[in-house]
DNA sequence: TCTGGGGTCCTAGGACCC
DNA sequence: TCTGGGGTCCTAGGACCC
């Protein structure tokens, strides 16, 4: 049977914080927004989306778009504390929420919206508490998988309600510009506009094997979507960290090498601190340059044994710095550590291993011993057999 | 005054081992 | 002589999302 997932996502949530933080604010073009000359949009209120300024727009320009709009630099662990109080607030509802991002979560309604006759009201009648008790808003997107919720939410904003039935996709999704569906990207969406896709129906309804070459392996899993089916799992647990990284961009692109370094240096210390605090240990350090004409690439070099340790970090990060972009102009420098393992985990292994060691190095001077007693009756065994019949005389 | 920073997942080639 | 094939790890790069 069909679930009912939906996807809630906050509408212009940084920009809407900051008007929580400062009532004054309501109704001004706001953005949040970096503030140095490199800086750019995080978020734009809806006022400020009318003078053209959106998301990804370097700061300089919002400004020029509009000289009043009002600019304020980005405070992540407010939005985070707020966000908490978003998600529990879904979590009264059902305790099966799946968190996307900060502003973002699935939830499987399946079980809650059973006996609801009106979802519609229903829905909105969520939209509304969550209004008056957050003073956030949202919209809210129902269907039978994550993706179509998803797509549901991003249809009608801000304070949108889409549901999404199976019958429905090809009156709702179908006809929405190919770039809006989840998945395509800004790389994509060109090549497949340029053999003649230009909606996610074009693309549902292509055969042209060119389609298949350019999704690759995707291919399967967007067609699965488009048709209403695919992923319904909500997974209430968060999942442990993948990787921990820190990247930087310079004010003015530079080669000097003390600078990079120092950069470098500050940049580790934070991704050491991030380490330490999730109780990781990594054994992979990556570099991540930028250069001046925007390319970007990735450096690596696994360590002898997962580590913590700063100075390993910083001087495997420097080296790959060093061997392979010194005397670069470069625009950004990064630095992430991957292969993380728990550091219990860890030593837990290490204890382990020690003790198979130990038994070894035990089992290695019994066998001389019975080797020498045994010589006397003329009977030398190998060392396999030995542990054969050791493995026999355990069970 | 061109374009941040945090991630995830996928692909592909080469090395190395059995 | 001439040279398989599967599995896993490492590395580099690309695409996407918020």
């Amino acid at each position: 049977m069909a679930k009912i997932i939906m996807h809630i996502d906050l509408n212009a949530f940084f920009a809407s914080a900051e008007v929580i933080k400062d009532p004054s604010l309501e109704g001004k073009p706001l953005i949040v927004a970096g503030t140095s000359r490199r800086g750019i949009v995080s978020t734009s209120s809806y006022e400020a989306r009318k003078f053209g300024i959106y998301s990804g727009m370097p700061t300089y320009m919002a400004r020029r778009l509009c000289k009043d709009v009002v600019i304020k630099s980005c405070d992540f662990a407010y939005y985070h504390t707020l966000s908490q109080q978003f998600f529990a607030f879904i979590k009264e509802i059902t305790p099966l929420i799946e968190i996307a991002s900060v502003d973002e979560c699935y939830a499987d309604m399946t079980e809650v919206m059973k006996d609801v006759k009106d979802p519609y009201a229903y829905l909105k009648n969520l939209q509304n508490h969550l209004l008056e008790q957050t003073k956030l808003r949202c919209s809210i997107g129902l269907a039978p998988t994550k993706f179509l919720a998803k797509m549901g939410s991003d249809y009608q904003k801000p304070m949108g309600i889409t549901i999404i039935r199976r019958k429905d996709v090809k009156n709702i999704i179908y006809p929405l510009p190919l770039k809006d569906m989840y998945g395509i990207g800004k790389k994509t969406y060109p090549k497949l506009e340029n053999i003649g896709i230009k909606t996610i129906g074009d693309l549902m309804n292509s055969s042209s094997p060119d389609v298949k070459k350019i999704l690759g392996k995707s291919y399967d899993t967007f067609m699965m979507w488009g048709r209403g089916y695919g992923d319904d799992q909500i997974i209430t647990e968060s999942s442990d960290p993948k990787s921990i990284g820190r990247s930087s961009t310079f004010l003015f692109d530079t080669n000097d090498y003390e600078e990079i370094k120092e950069k470098l240096y500050l940049l580790c210390q934070d991704v050491v601190s991030s380490l330490k605090k999730e109780d990781k240990i990594a054994s992979c350090v990556n570099i991540t340059i930028k250069d001046s004409s925007f390319r970007v690439f990735n450096k690596s070099k696994t360590i002898a044994s997962p580590s913590e340790d700063f100075d390993i970090f910083f001087q495997t990060a420097l080296k790959l710095y060093e061997d392979n972009f010194a005397t670069k102009e470069i625009r950004l420098i990064g630095i992430s550590l991957s292969s993380l393992m728990d550091k219990d985990d860890f030593h837990l292994q290490l204890n382990f291993f020690n003790i198979e060691e130990q038994n070894k190095k035990c089992e290695v001077k019994l066998l001389i011993n019975k080797i020498n007693n045994k010589m006397g009756k003329k009977v030398l065994k190998t060392a396999k057999e030995y542990s054969k019949e050791k493995s026999h005389e355990s069970k």
